[in-house]
DNA sequence: ACTAAAATCGACCGATGGTCGAAAATGCAT
DNA sequence: ATGCATTTTCGACCATCGGTCGATTTTAGT
């Protein structure tokens, strides 16, 4: 009850980082167990299949991810920056693992889908609370709001994670945020400064032609 | 250089159904083969591989889907209408092939996302020529075209994939797009009769608890 | 020490995407 | 027609992959 469990952490842990360095697809079931150590017969004895490995690999990522958004709920900072706060935490965590940005690889299209729909899902609740507060407080003003929410990580989660992303579609991603909460004009444009200070090395290629 | 070329086209036919209907994944090599009666050799005499078929197939797909927008974009309509209508046309084609609405199956989210984004790049330009249009009529009011329409884009596609979409679903989105294009109050309201009348028999499950 | 349950092993399987050398089929110049 | 090069077709074969299964070892309780 406890040495069947320790080696299920171990594999999931091995099958998560594999996953996220070379990609679902292109990782084995024997590339798993090599780097493990055991037999096939040990995997499948713990996992029914290399799909619900991914499953439950997305499931400890997506428990990981909320964890970081569920404290920068309780941080003690105005509402529009919890909001983006929130939303940031979403990114699967470019430092820690993924030493090469391999995660959203074209192979890995299912992967990423997969963790985008469910985080999408596990967020709505959250955001809609500070959103609400953010109604009591005064500063938005709008109906529907998991609807709304759902939208704004729609749009975070595919403009975000492209890497070519521009000033532009920041501008708009901020105009069209306020307008859905029904907030004042440029509550929100503190985003530009979030965005422009950690990534983005300048402009890279080509661009000034 | 012609006899190869009708061949290939053929066996591009035969994917292009039966990635459809039973969805990429499923469909193995030696189906396609089995079908066309031809050997394996031959297949891959015309294609590299089985993913440079899909990749093929979609382009197809796609010039199929961008004939439609463009007969709409020409149409003797309200621009409101024609942007509604070329967002509706990006819709893989219900009747026509897809016996099986499989398109969107679970299983088909490469093929599924690999459409929609070719197919969002390939609209911008067009859906962004007709806001031009509105704005010159003084029906919008905007700027960062491309970008919004993106946006646009992106949100119908997210949402409106899904079957179980809500009614509120479409009234965030109505008003997200109105505001994201400075368009008049409820001046695309007129989206919500022709959801309605199409699909959507009735309400299904649950809901009326 | 005995035994039942849990855990591990690895040979084996069917299916799949892809390769390759040889054989037809085709086109063309003589 | 004949010979020859090019294009097209064939299908046996291969490596890999996800997954199965009966046998074997380890573990834990009595």
């Amino acid at each position: 009850m406890k040495k069947g469990e320790k080696r299920k952490l171990e594999l999931l842990e091995i099958a998560y980082k594999m996953f996220i360095s070379k990609g679902y697809e292109n990782t084995s079931v024997d590339d798993i167990i090599a780097k493990a150590g055991i037999a096939k017969g040990t995997y499948y004895y713990y996992f029914e299949s290399k799909e619900q490995t991914l499953e439950e690999v997305i499931e400890m990522m997506i428990d990981h991810e909320m964890e970081a958004a569920a404290s920068v709920l309780e941080a003690p900072i105005p509402i529009p920056q919890k909001i983006v706060g929130i939303i940031a935490s979403l990114r699967p965590a470019p430092e820690e693992h993924s030493i090469e940005g391999a995660l959203m690889q074209p192979e890995n299209i299912v992967m990423h889908q997969k963790i985008k729909r469910r985080l999408v899902e596990k967020v709505i609740p959250l955001l809609s609370k500070v959103i609400e507060e953010g109604i009591e407080q005064g500063i938005f003003s709008c109906d529907n709001i998991p609807e709304r929410v759902k939208m704004m990580l729609v749009l975070s989660g595919e403009i975000f994670d492209e890497e070519d992303f521009t000033s532009q579609d920041i501008d708009v991603f901020i105009d069209i945020t306020e307008k859905l909460l029904g907030a004042e004009e440029n509550s929100m444009g503190f985003i530009r400064q979030l965005i422009n200070s950690p990534k983005t090395p300048a402009d890279k290629k080509g661009k000034t032609k």
